[in-house]
DNA sequence: GCCGTTTTCGGCCCGACTGTTTTCAGTCG
């Protein structure tokens, strides 16, 4: 049973009670099921080490709840839930999910038109049933309609890796067309989440209706969704919203806060802010009229009694007590890698030149960098065999000799059989400086499979490096499941490092297993694995997800330079 | 239902925007 699937049916019963109008359970019911999607650890593992007073452990969760997970890790379902949604047999996530929706539209809908589902919805604008009802009209019964079409061609989130050029696009337009003294993009962008549900943006401007006109008339806009003095909301063509909230210069820290979020990590801070007897809001820290902290974010934390919080951890996830304390981590820097170890040129499945690849990575100021070509059986992507990467080397050592300043090792990828060994033998491994492994084939083995894969190649003494060791495609392949323990042990038995893929669609360990990884004492890299010179600038996804896992420099073996590295790989 | 350096009872984040209202409810973030 996995943390996710815990969190839907908590969500699942808060959203039902609140149609029944319980008071406050609707939100702590919320907050656990937040808590546990957002842990790193495996809530399963949890009871079976502590129990239910483990459970207990966790914020949010009291007696009530663990029982209630204590009775979905038992039997799969849960008794209390079934009741519920006997009573009101209603797809409330479905319904919810539609812009315009919320409990008590949904429960209208329900009691006096039967709409139980999106369907019943659509069947019920169309016939014109809803702007009949007391206190909605015309315009809102054209919303959901509408709003049930988007819903359908909705692809879900999207990549920050995508939507960071059309932020940086919007931003550069708006800053040409608009009157504007300051403007920078919040919310999970800024937080560097892997993907964005929408994009928020903060501006101080001394002509706030020109900006709101030249943002909501941006020829990449499809449908403006608000538009007041200080909010608009816009859709933009290809289908992502975008929030634009205009501030004065006094709240610029409290504003960037607050649409930085993440919500659970505000709600938390305003909490401290009510124990002072304060008020928090996107205006600033507020004693009664008088704005006590607002202009910075360094200043609103600092009045809250707390070091600045980097918006990579702002997760609620345990930051807040240690920014209390003073105690925060100091995160590995965009700027701390001293060198790519996975990247892929013409002699396999990459479309430049060895010499290309290392004069990019030479401009982007690394000190080594490693060739990473795909060997073995691994025809698609070209796989070198022994004779080739014998030919390579010399290759290698021409490029080294003629780029100064930057040292190429020479390294491989290689292929994970479905018994755990490698398709390479180990003469062809001996000599290489770095040996990735990887799972290309057989994704769909279970746990117990697909563990002792991983397990069996970092036993492997040539081996350094696991790429990519879930294998997962966001939007696309589900990871597959790994006995974590086992391969963080097994991690810092060999001194084999996972590894963080900085590619945008894999990310790879994500922000979540990173963090277990680093609480377990494991060190990690960071790879592009790019194909590409340019692909090269995705290492800021990768720092970016190791941040959201509070890694510190010295987690990160390649932020060493090159003799300490080639020392810790062994 | 959860939580506690004011509390084991009585609180529970805060504000903007919209539509349908003539003072506000619902939704959103």
């Amino acid at each position: 049973m996995e943390n996710s699937k815990i969190a839907k049916i908590l969500f699942g019963i808060a959203d039902l009670l609140e149609m029944k109008e319980v008071e406050f359970k609707p939100r702590a019911y919320r907050k656990a099921a937040q808590t546990i999607e957002a842990m790193s650890q495996d809530i399963a593992g949890i009871y079976k080490q502590g129990g239910k007073k483990a459970l207990d452990e966790i914020p949010g969760v009291g007696a009530s709840i663990s029982e209630k997970i204590e009775e979905i890790l038992k039997t799969g379902k849960l008794k209390y839930y079934e009741k519920l949604r006997k009573e009101t047999p209603v797809d409330t996530e479905g319904l919810m999910s539609i812009e315009g929706m919320g409990p008590k539209k949904v429960k209208r809908l329900y009691k006096e038109l039967g709409v139980k589902s999106v369907k019943d919805l659509e069947r019920a604008a169309k016939k014109g049933r809803i702007k009949k009802l007391k206190g909605m009209g015309q315009k809102v019964e054209a919303e959901l309609l509408e709003a049930v079409k988007f819903s359908k061609k909705k692809t879900g989130r999207m990549l920050l890796g995508s939507a960071m050029p059309t932020a940086e696009e919007l931003i550069e337009v708006l800053k040409k067309t608009a009157k504007i003294d300051k403007i920078e993009a919040a919310g999970s962008f800024r937080r560097w989440m892997e993907t964005i549900g929408d994009l928020d943006i903060l501006v101080v401007s001394k002509d706030p209706a020109g900006v709101m006109d030249a943002f909501t008339s941006l020829k990449s806009v499809s449908k403006v969704l608000a538009k007041g003095q200080t909010k608009s909301s816009v859709r933009l063509g290809n289908g992502l919203q975008v929030d634009l909230r205009i501030v004065d210069m006094s709240s610029w820290g409290s504003a960037l806060m607050y649409f930085t979020g993440s919500k659970t990590h505000n709600i938390e801070l305003r909490k401290i802010a009510i124990k002072k007897g304060w008020k928090l809001s996107e205006y600033g820290v507020f004693k009664g009229d008088k704005q006590l902290a607002g202009k910075t974010e360094d200043e609103v934390y600092k009045k809250l009694g707390m070091q600045f919080v980097p918006p990579e951890m702002r997760e609620n996830i345990g930051e807040i007590e240690l920014a209390l304390d003073g105690k925060l981590p100091s995160l590995v820097g965009y700027n701390d890698i001293k060198g790519d170890l996975q990247f892929h040129t013409k002699w396999s499945d990459g479309t430049e030149t060895l010499e290309q690849m290392v004069r990019k990575g030479k401009e982007l100021g690394y000190s080594y960098m490693c060739v990473t070509d795909h060997v073995g059986t691994l025809k698609i992507a070209g796989g070198l065999d022994e004779k080739a990467l014998k030919k390579q080397a010399k290759e290698i050592a021409a490029v080294d000799n003629m780029v100064d300043g930057i040292a190429v090792l020479q390294g491989a990828e290689v292929n994970i059989l479905a018994d755990g060994t490698l398709d390479m033998p180990d003469s062809a491994l001996k000599g290489l400086d770095v040996v990735i492994a990887a799972i290309h084939s057989g994704f769909r083995g279970g746990r117990e499979k697909q563990t002792k894969r991983v397990l069996g190649a970092m036993e492997n003494e040539h081996v350094d490096i696991i790429a990519h060791p879930t294998g997962r495609v966001i939007g696309k392949r589900a990871a597959y499941d790994l006995d974590w323990q086992k391969v963080f042990d097994k991690s810092k038995e060999t001194k084999t490092y996972l590894e963080i893929n900085a590619f945008p669609d894999r990310l790879d360990l994500s922000d979540m297993n990173t963090h277990a990884a680093l609480k377990a004492g494991c060190k990690l890299v960071i790879n592009t694995d790019a194909h590409h010179s340019s692909h090269f600038e995705n290492m800021k996804f990768g720092v970016g997800t190791a941040r959201r896992a509070w890694a510190r420099k010295s987690d990160i073996l390649n932020t060493l330079p090159l003799k300490k590295f080639m020392k810790a790989i062994g």
